[in-house]
DNA sequence: CGGAATCCTCTTCGATACTG
DNA sequence: CAGTATCGAAGAGGATTCCG
């Protein structure tokens, strides 16, 4: 039972240590997209045992990653979520994000795909710069999936479910918005098409598309 | 002989896919200290199975984020080295680097230790702020191995062996570096006790210490 | 000696079944 | 809904051997 270590005086190996297992930053991924419940992460994270789950959900609670949290009573059910620790684990699947783009390939209807997941994306997108003076929010609807983005005082918050009063609101499917985003497809084809929807200010939407761009290197330096 | 994958259209977890599994992003670490042979790797990663290095070689190979390299003729040994694409995974070891810090705990000789591990945490030490306008090197020799960091230009450049003309030179024993280097001891204890020495302009050591302040949250927002 | 492939034991993974 | 229990398959970790 005792944790397998990398027994190296180095904090990658350390970091490692806690984190480095299999699934472990893909339930860093997931709890960065919010709150979520044991089947929440089931579904999220399509192929893991579910004992080891468990265990990873145990040993990281144990690491003070995450806090495991009762819901008040009407909900009646206990969540997880990330402890400020854990929040500092955010520019670590920033970057695996942004390293990752160029494994990504086209879409492909073999791979699991949430809409939640795109909440990472856009978070990996950010730019804080073109945020400046910029005060809104965005609410997107995926497969039926709602989630948002706000931007305030040059920060970026996300969520699950509804905002108050979105400057812009996509609805898509699954199949037009992965397109879209992919640009296997343009925008104006897929409203055309009809399965994709932007309600809103268009103004507001030139702005999002400023505040997260579509396809920049990481802000950090090239070599 | 099929590589386990995710199986997600995610970017983080196709990113995990390439770099995801045991020893790998160690094995990027060791490689982002500079080009290395197969036995300086085994060495730079005590425990890692023979048959295991080999396989993540081939396989960092086959995804371009490595390269294989004959050395010229005198030295006649091959060295592997991180491409353009590996070196992009730097961000996310400074990432864990950072957020590593905090699970490092005190020096333990239990643990493995390498001197050149340093230039990794160097170069997540850096900061390019302090750096501007800056232009000089500083060596280090810790247990006899010996390694630099040059600033020029608001940018940093690390590697093994002497780099010439060093503004500041650091040679200490493992033990009282790491003591130092942990907050566990004062530098002029260090230096009174005889097996830490600093060779220099002192007003560079100033300038260093700033440009690699030694406990500062990633320059990433907090939570 | 550097760069692996082989063998063998042990742990972890992944999937499913089962329980409070 | 939130987990344990179980079990075959795959990967990890040593040691040793092989090849140039």
């Amino acid at each position: 039972m005792a944790k397998r270590s990398y027994n190296q005086y180095c904090s990658v190996a350390r970091a490692l240590d806690v984190v480095g297992d299999r699934w472990t930053l893909l339930l860093i991924r997931e709890l960065m997209i919010g709150p979520r419940r044991y089947t929440d992460l089931i579904d999220g994270l399509p192929g893991i045992g579910t004992n080891h789950l468990a265990s990873r959900l145990r040993r990281l609670v144990a690491a003070d990653v995450i806090r495991r949290r009762a819901l008040p009573p009407p909900a009646a059910s206990t969540v997880y979520e990330l402890t400020r620790s854990g929040r500092g684990l955010e520019p670590v699947i920033i970057g695996l994000a942004h390293w990752g783009v160029d494994q990504l390939g086209a879409p492909d209807a073999e791979l699991a795909w949430r809409p939640d997941w795109t909440v990472v994306a856009l978070r990996g997108r950010f730019d804080a710069t073109a945020a400046r003076g910029v005060d809104e929010a965005y609410q997107f609807v995926i497969d039926g999936q709602p989630f948002w983005a706000r931007v305030r005082n040059g920060e970026l918050d996300t969520g699950l479910g509804h905002v108050d009063a979105p400057a812009v609101a996509v609805t898509a499917s699954r199949a037009s918005f992965l397109a879209v985003a992919a640009g296997e497809v343009q925008p104006e084809q897929a409203l055309a098409a009809g399965d994709y929807r932007i309600d809103g200010d268009p103004e507001a939407l030139g702005r999002a598309a400023a505040i997260f761009p579509n396809s920049t290197d990481p802000p950090e330096k090239r070599p």
